[in-house]
DNA sequence: ATAAATATTTAGGCAAATCTAAAAATATGT
DNA sequence: ACATATTTTTAGATTTGCCTAAATATTTAT
């Protein structure tokens, strides 16, 4: 398989978990910035392969393999972004670029043993879950912070925008994966929210608290 | 720069350390396990890049900027390989295939903090020199041991064949870099030798001891 | 229900990297 | 020196992955 084809694969993997049953080809030729008759041609190829299924203006659907190797690739991501962070000092907008590249390098044995270096890590620096060997993955129950109310608590556990640009606002804000949350108050009017991370008050826009998952905290 | 065109100019420069002045079309086709046709279209491409000369029927020669490029690949494949030895439990019969992938990975802050994490090996695990930032190595006196005199000795110090079989091989006789050996004997007949390595006495054959480097010791 | 707008596919082309077969240049042997 | 052998290049094809423009199918709006 070439990197192309696992880069589509893993584009199709994503917008599946948005729920939608079928992914259109001008979502997925978004999605992979490229043309929609780009997208025609590889998605007839990958069909070709059994790694999903197509049909003339129906859209496409991962077949059990295509999502198997989906998830490997993912996986491979992940294990590199926490190996480039936790053994290289890289700062988590620093990592998905390379983690691009490295997703694609073929060797098993290698992937088990960088597992391992890691303590097999279940979350990545992101906070998105690590597939283990069999393609498992822990979920845990998250709420975007913009979801909260007044008076309630959560940790930080994720990011749903990991843009580099984003990843550097939370480190000048100090807010990092782990944080406890506390919602003071929130705006009606522009939906900005009062909150208070660790012993600090500060207020932010919609706009970032839509972007932080937390895990709600009971009391 | 593709990968196969660092492939390419990473196989020029190999051919070029053999002494030659320009690298024929077939040597290289040779080396790079493809069609001599192949080679002069993909030489054509490299030479409009400005990373070799090449004139028709004349063979190629690495410009500045395309030994520059072929002594990066060569860093990081290397650093990759001593990676996968010290880092991930790798045997040294093992690296070679994955490091050929990682070697094409871009990213600069990756390499070096790489080297860094790895306290700036000066060689592979095969005993070959790991070029610096800038393209500089170490090199070492070193001899086949085929060509040392009976009574003298060595330190192992690389292999010249570094096939998966001939490193395990070399395994199998506990014969590693770092290893003293004394050439106890030499036979005329086939040119075997009778060595002494560490503490063992063993006899070995002149295909083994011409692919084995050491490094003379006086006295 | 039909027309207009939108989405998707097809057709035809291009660049990279490879191949085979044929042509051209160079090297070798008597 | 000249014929033969070898090496190298050219020509033409193939595959992957992309593009633009045109054709076709589907969706939406009147
Ligand atoms: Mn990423
Ligand atoms: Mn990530
Ligand atoms: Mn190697
Ligand atoms: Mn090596």
């Amino acid at each position: 398989m070439t990197s192309s084809e696992e880069n589509y694969i893993k584009g199709i993997f994503h917008l599946s978990q948005g729920g939608q049953h079928s992914i259109t080809t001008s979502a997925l030729a978004e999605k992979m910035e490229t043309k929609p008759s780009s997208v025609t041609d590889m998605v007839k190829r990958l069909a070709e392969k059994g790694l999903l299924h197509y049909k003339k203006y129906q859209g496409v659907r991962l077949t059990e393999e295509g999502a198997g190797h989906a998830l490997k690739v993912i996986r491979k991501h992940r294990l590199w972004e926490v190996f480039l962070v936790d053994k290289l000092n890289f700062a988590w907008d620093q990592v998905h670029e390379v983690a691009e590249q490295l997703e694609h390098i073929e060797s098993e044995m290698l992937v088990d043993r960088l597992d391992a270096l890691l303590n097999f890590p279940e979350f990545d620096p992101h906070g998105d879950p690590i597939p283990d060997k069999e393609g498992r993955f822990k979920t845990r129950e998250k709420k975007l912070l913009s979801a909260m109310p007044a008076k309630s608590r959560g940790i930080c556990v994720g990011v749903k925008d990991s843009s580099s640009q984003f990843l550097k606002f939370l480190d000048k804000y100090h807010i990092e994966l782990g944080n406890t949350i506390e919602v003071l108050e929130r705006e009606s009017f522009d939906r900005s929210m009062h909150i208070q991370v660790g012993k600090r008050k500060l207020q932010i826009s919609h706009q970032i608290a839509s972007n932080l998952y937390v895990k709600p905290q009971p009391e």
